[in-house]
DNA sequence: ACTAAATCGGACATTTACATCCTAGTTTAT
DNA sequence: ATAAACTAGGATGTAAATGTCCGATTTAGT
């Protein structure tokens, strides 16, 4: 369904956004063993994330990753995919046709469109705090 | 969503299946001309289709591949998926983790699991001889 | 029996996703 | 100033998906 990368990055976004509540920053390797991701590839992603303002990043010493409390109800799960993943998940045809449209469409076209815009409306209906929070009160989790 | 294996594994289908029903047996190179697709790449999947018995294929000279015209409306789209994709796009975490499940969700469990669920209906209800349909009336295409 | 046309299947090649390594630059505390 | 702890980012390495090549085998027709 996602990339790896995109994978991650909701992760450490999650991650991030948990502390945040705490006013606590967090270091790339602090993340990484959070979402249990390899620490190099997930510096990549971090900073792919921050580049697109989604999450920002401290350099230097005490430095880290933050997101605003106030954006943590802001930023849908529809971003990140975006950032990371670009908009195939929406857009491209589920057989792999580069036009393919209601005008011309590939034999799946109208049962995908549905599914797509189910998952497309999940994505953008969801907001970091949802993910936060079920990991705040230990009922959702990161790893395994 | 799916590998470009699964992709062609489809169109390929599909394209038996509309010749079938007028008793055409297709050869390798016309359904990589029809479903545009690279022709030994193709060869391999084929061969995996025919191995899990969704299609028949026939050697030698006059040779090619087929589907028996009674089956063609038992053959579901989810069939093919399993054949070559395996049954990750049902099983599958989200965010890939190896042991997510009802009891130790990952934070977007619950709400993959519904659009997972309704992928699944749809695989699961569409056959086949509904591909074909659209394509034999020249509603639908294979290529661009 | 021979040939042409087709699939079969193993080996190889390329591309893309995933992951690691290393150096440079930034910031805080001492 | 200097050391320590951190991010930035280019270069490189590895694995998996995708794609190609070619000889072996099968079969119909002559």
């Amino acid at each position: 369904m996602f990339s790896k990368s995109c994978e991650y990055g909701i992760k450490a976004t999650a991650f991030i956004a948990v502390e945040a509540e705490r006013n606590h920053r967090v270091s790339l390797k602090a993340i990484a063993n959070a979402i249990d991701s390899p620490v190099a590839f997930t510096a990549k992603i971090l900073q792919q994330l921050a580049r697109t303002g989604i999450i920002n990043s401290v350099q230097g010493a005490t430095g880290g990753f933050e997101i605003e409390k106030s954006s943590v109800n802001k930023i849908k799960l529809s971003q990140i995919v975006l950032a990371i993943d670009g908009d195939n998940v929406y857009k491209g045809c589920g057989l792999g046709l580069k036009a393919c449209n209601a005008n011309k469409p590939c034999p799946v076209h109208d049962k995908f469109m549905i599914i797509r815009e189910e998952l497309k409306d999940m994505l953008e209906s969801t907001t970091v705090r949802d993910l936060a929070m079920g990991l705040k009160d230990g009922n959702t989790y990161l790893k395994r």
